[in-house]
DNA sequence: TCTCAATGTATCTGTTAGAAATATCTGGCA
DNA sequence: TGCCAGATATTTCTAACAGATACATTGAGA
C-alpha cells in the first residue's frame, strides 16, 4: 500500500468528538493527542478541504466574518471506521540519542553520561506528569465510554518513560570511568 | 540544528568507520543502525554532494565504472564532532497504534484487542532478537572499544520492547468483556 | 478608544520517505 | 562464448510533512 494521509485518520478522529475550526483542531490535537501525535497547520488546512470534496466533513458557518466550523458526516464517519482498520504505519525510526551514543566513542565518554543524564531527567519528569494525567482524568472522566482507550495511551507513556529511565540508569552504570 | 543536518551525522558517522559507496551507506545504515535509525536514496545521495561540496567527504573511483566510494577527510570528522555535540533533536510524535486505540471506541473493542496482541507479539519477538543481537556482539566484539555505546542502543531496544510487551498485556487485561 | 492577546485562515519553503526508472557489474549456465 | 538473473549502484520524482510566516478578526481590559 502506498503512503496514505495519516494526518486523515486524526482530522476524522477529532471530528468524531465535536465539530470545531480548523484552528481549534489543531489545538486539540496538541493538547489532546500531543504525547503520541502532532499536526501542522500546513497539513490541516489541505486536509480539510480534500475531506470537505470528498464529503466526509461539512463546513458551517462559512462567512468570511466567522469562522468556518467542520462537521463530521456520515461517510466521513465511515470512512474513519475504514481508515482506522488499516495496518498500523510504522513511522521511520529516528532517535537522535541513540545515534549519538552509538558513536559515543567520537563524542567522548563524558558527553555520553550528560545525555544519558538528561534522558533519565527527562523521562523522570515526563512519567510524573503522565500520573499526574492519569490521576486527573480518571477522577473527572474514569466513567465515560472513551475513558478505557485514552487509559491506554497515556498507560503507554507511563511504561515508555519508565523504561527510558531504567535503561539511562543502567547504562549510567555500566559507563563508569574505569 | 536544522533538519538537514540529522542525515550528515548518520552518513559522517558511517563513513567514519569505513570508506564506502552510496549504495553501501544505504545498506550499513540500515543494517547497523537500523533499529533507531533509517535514511533513503532520496537522503542519501544529496547529502554525500552536499558534504563533497564543503570538503568534508572526498569521491574516490571505485573498482567498478561507475562506483564511487566516499571517504570522510579531517575537516569531515571535525564536521561529526560538532554535529555530535549539538543538542539532540526529538522529532514530533506519530504512534498509529496509540492513535488507534485512542479512537478505539469507533474502532471496536475487539479490534482493540486484536491491535494489541499484535503489538504484545511484535514486543516480544523483536526482545528476542535484540537479546541475540547482543550475546553475539558480546561474543564476537565484545572487547572493541565501539562495544560499550554499542551495547547501550541494544540495551535501549531491549528496554523499550520489554515495556511495550508489559503495557500491552496490562491493557488486555482491562479491556476484557465486562 | 487603544491595544494586546487569542482566535482563525491561508500559504510558502524546505525536508523527507518511498518508490520508480535506469544502469552496471557478477556469477552461473547453456 | 553469449545470455540471463540478481546484486550493486545512481538518479529522480511525488506526495507527505514540519515549521514558519503572514494576515485578518475578535474580545477583554487599560
Amino acid at each position: 500500500m502506498s503512503r496514505s494521509s495519516q494526518t486523515q485518520v486524526a482530522v476524522l478522529g477529532a471530528l468524531s468528538v465535536e465539530p470545531m475550526t480548523a484552528y481549534a483542531l489543531r489545538e486539540a490535537i496538541r493538547d489532546v493527542l500531543g504525547h503520541f501525535w502532532s499536526e501542522s497547520f500546513g497539513q490541516i488546512y489541505p486536509t480539510l478541504q480534500a475531506l470537505e470534496e470528498a464529503g466526509h466533513v461539512q463546513r458551517r458557518g462559512g462567512t468570511r466574518a466567522r469562522s468556518s466550523v467542520f462537521v463530521i458526516t456520515e461517510s466521513g464517519t465511515a470512512r474513519l471506521i475504514e481508515l482506522l482498520n488499516e495496518p498500523v504505519q510504522e513511522n521511520p525510526p529516528r532517535n537522535g540519542l541513540l545515534l549519538r551514543l552509538f558513536f559515543g566513542r567520537v563524542l567522548g565518554r563524558e558527553r555520553c553520561r550528560e545525555l544519558l543524564r538528561g534522558a533519565r531527567d527527562a523521562a523522570d519528569a515526563q512519567r510524573a506528569e503522565y500520573e499526574q494525567l492519569l490521576a486527573r482524568l480518571t477522577a473527572e472522566e474514569g466513567d465515560t465510554p472513551d475513558f478505557p482507550y485514552i487509559r491506554m495511551t497515556i498507560l503507554a507513556g507511563i511504561h515508555h518513560s519508565r523504561a527510558a529511565a531504567a535503561w539511562a540508569g543502567e547504562c549510567l552504570e555500566t559507563l563508569q570511568d574505569p
